[in-house]
DNA sequence: CTGTATCCCCACGGATACTG
DNA sequence: CAGTATCCGTGGGGATACAG
């Protein structure tokens, strides 16, 4: 039963449909900048829209809801006046960026890797122009 | 220079930036679904669409064309007939399958804990009806 | 300060049909 | 078998204005 290639263990057989679950959480545009901003401790609304550069209000609104909501974080309403609000990742919270670093830190070492590739499949010539479609001179 | 709060490592200060890149590429909707099934070992096209639940041909193609692009996959070609592609992770795509997979155990360990903790947001109360908007009798 | 409500654009992705 | 081409709907997310 061996094989001629390395094979993982069924590092992704329906753990596939788990990772799906997360992304679909944290795979969007903000959730991992907020989270990663809350892993060094709570802050305010503002304090976190001056911190995570190009969003908008609308949408670290949107975020922080959807993971307060998937009870990663928490949100902690002080009613003075000014109101107050403090963020802060909860347990659960704080567990997932554990393998959002991990992740983080694969980026961080291959990113030059992967932008180097990048170009040079995109430096690629055109396969071809396929069969020569006999461009008459209209 | 102490806190009243834990303090991970900046974990999340440029690191952040990182986790974008990685998440453009495999944050989409099928790239992990495709890398998974991959680190089980090569595989052909039509292969890999059966095995991916719910994958379109052409998605499938835009997301293997993706992945080989920036180098995590390599297409080889078998010049017969009928034509014979296959597709591998690269050495670099395999040093990608770990993350991925702290990141899917992450999800299977939690995502009980998050569907709880959804539905209880779901089911809360919306906050009240601000204040009675004297809803007159029209 | 901390949000909500609207409008609007466009990229993602599905369905289908066609090609080498 | 392994794609490409086209059409099209949906929703993610920006900009702006308003509210408690």
């Amino acid at each position: 039963m061996t094989l001629g290639h390395p094979r993982f263990p069924d590092a992704a057989s329906e753990p596939c449909l788990a990772v799906r679950d997360v992304l679909d959480r944290v795979g969007d545009t903000w959730s991992v900048s907020v989270v990663g901003r809350l892993g060094c401790g709570p802050m305010r609304f503002n304090e976190l829209k001056r911190s995570i550069d190009g969003i908008s209000q609308r949408m670290l609104t949107l975020t922080l809801r959807g993971l307060e909501r998937d009870g990663l974080v928490s949100r902690t309403v002080h009613p003075t006046i000014p109101p107050r609000v403090e963020y802060a990742l909860t347990l659960l919270g704080r567990t997932l960026l554990e393998p959002v670093t991990a992740l983080s830190q694969w980026a961080a070492l291959n990113r030059a890797t992967i932008q180097e590739a990048r170009r040079r499949y995109d430096a690629r010539p055109p396969p071809e122009p396929l069969a020569v479609v006999e461009d008459k001179a209209e």
